[in-house]
DNA sequence: CGTAAACCCTAACGTTACGTGAGGGTCAAC
DNA sequence: GTTGACCCTCACGTAACGTTAGGGTTTACG
């Protein structure tokens, strides 16, 4: 049975101008339409919408969602896998916002304020723009994008589990060059950028070494990933970006 | 000690544009500026950025939490206590979504698709609006909605389980009054109506039969509100509405 | 002590995701 | 056969910033 925008717009509750809206930018329009021009919606229409909602939600843009699902690698069982992961983690960072709440409740009962980094620290843990690089990294349009997906697609829980712990070896490796006073131009600091860069290589797409001198100016230059880092070792962040390069000029001999 | 735009911007976790703009529109400005014109936000001004944030997580438009903000009425500890259910009610409403996708995931891998309906439950529940309306009622700024600030501001956990008795007392007993097949106009009905409204005149601020009618078409028009009529008893919104504008007419005489 | 990098300022136009009419057909019902 | 609830396509409006553009300020370094 068909569905006009109107129907459609209550069973979804958004309104009917989103729809409109939808269907002008080719993100979702309708199987058919009547004699008469109306828009008629099929089921697999309404499955569609539910997806876009979903992605909406969780803060990704229109145009993001319409490649994503334009993209004819794009598999729903993992899409809905990761929508499963960020919904646990948005979860998660909501019961910390409640605790929050609690302690400056508390605190404002007992007369003893938060202290000014411990407030923020809530809002920075969750962001939905590392699922966005998430996606595009998975669904994206550059050849590297589509061969990385093409690779990841075969791989079961216990491919990314050996992934994990090879990527966890070479940054205690390196955590321990670092606090042994190692420069990052040292041989060995190259030979574990090195590691890296044939891992990337490995595991999802040809990566020369300019590519992945590339890929550590964008480490540097992006917060999120120099938090990663900082995580590991105080100033890893830049130790890394270090190696890359050293490791690059090493290469081109 | 002060802070500068881009610190603060670093420690919060939004870019110094958005600073910028929120100083533009009067939300929130520094407290202080230096001699060459540079923005110098203190630790209170940290604190009213959190609070800030903290709403429009939630949805809420920047004008509204100006509002909200510069209302004399404005209670902190109240305001809290209301974003601890925001949070709460949206944490439950993700748990929901996760508990959809994975059924719609298991559905996927046995071949049964999920009902139409059921697909979209999940998205209409949780509803920011919602709130918005309640803290227009509680901060709003009609005098009817600052006699019911006033007054609820006394209100204990008791005194809400007592009005929700009564509501619910008149949602059944109209329920009864449908299902007898009792028209709208019917005193019994106009009787109800009647109630309904000593209850808000009671409770929260002075409603005339005039307000009280107004009411009723909002709550017909608004799709929210017939929801949770329509919950109750089929049809329940329009008779609501109905027996309200009778019971006008009758007051008129 | 000068100068370059890293910040800061205002001003103003661009963008996303719709909201909100305007002006005009379509369809079911009484 | 007309009335009211829907539907259509423009097309401009708006909120919350993003993004240059053009130009001062502060700090680090040689």
């Amino acid at each position: 049975m068909e569905h006009t925008v109107g129907a459609v717009a209550g069973i979804a509750g958004i309104s009917v101008r989103t729809l409109h809206h939808y269907d002008e930018i080719g993100l979702l329009g309708p199987s058919e339409r009547s004699g008469a021009g109306y828009r008629l919606y099929t089921d697999d229409d309404l499955v569609t919408l539910q997806q876009v909602m979903f992605f909406k939600e969780l803060g990704f843009g229109l145009e993001d969602i319409k490649r994503l699902m334009h993209d004819p690698t794009f598999d729903r069982r993992e899409a809905l896998r990761l929508q499963h992961r960020m919904l646990a983690d948005k979860t998660a960072q909501l019961m910390k916002m409640m605790d929050a709440v609690e302690q400056t409740l508390s605190g404002i009962e007992e007369g003893t304020p938060m202290a000014t980094d411990d407030m923020f620290e809530v809002f920075s843990d969750f962001d939905p723009k590392r699922y966005e690089t998430e996606v595009r990294e998975r669904w994206g349009d550059t050849d590297a994008y589509r061969e990385s997906a093409r690779r990841t697609k075969g791989y079961k829980k216990e491919d990314w589990a050996r992934f994990k712990a090879e990527s966890e070896q070479i940054g205690t490796d390196t955590a321990a060059l670092m606090d042994a006073g190692v420069p990052a131009t040292d041989p060995r600091a190259m030979d574990l950028a090195e590691q890296a860069r044939l891992q990337i290589d490995r595991w999802f797409y040809p990566c020369s070494h300019e590519m992945h001198a590339n890929l550590a100016e964008m480490y540097l230059a992006d917060p999120r990933f120099t938090a990663t880092y900082e995580k590991i070792h105080e100033g890893m962040a830049q130790y890394w970006h270090d190696a890359i390069i050293a490791n690059l000029a090493r290469a081109r001999g």
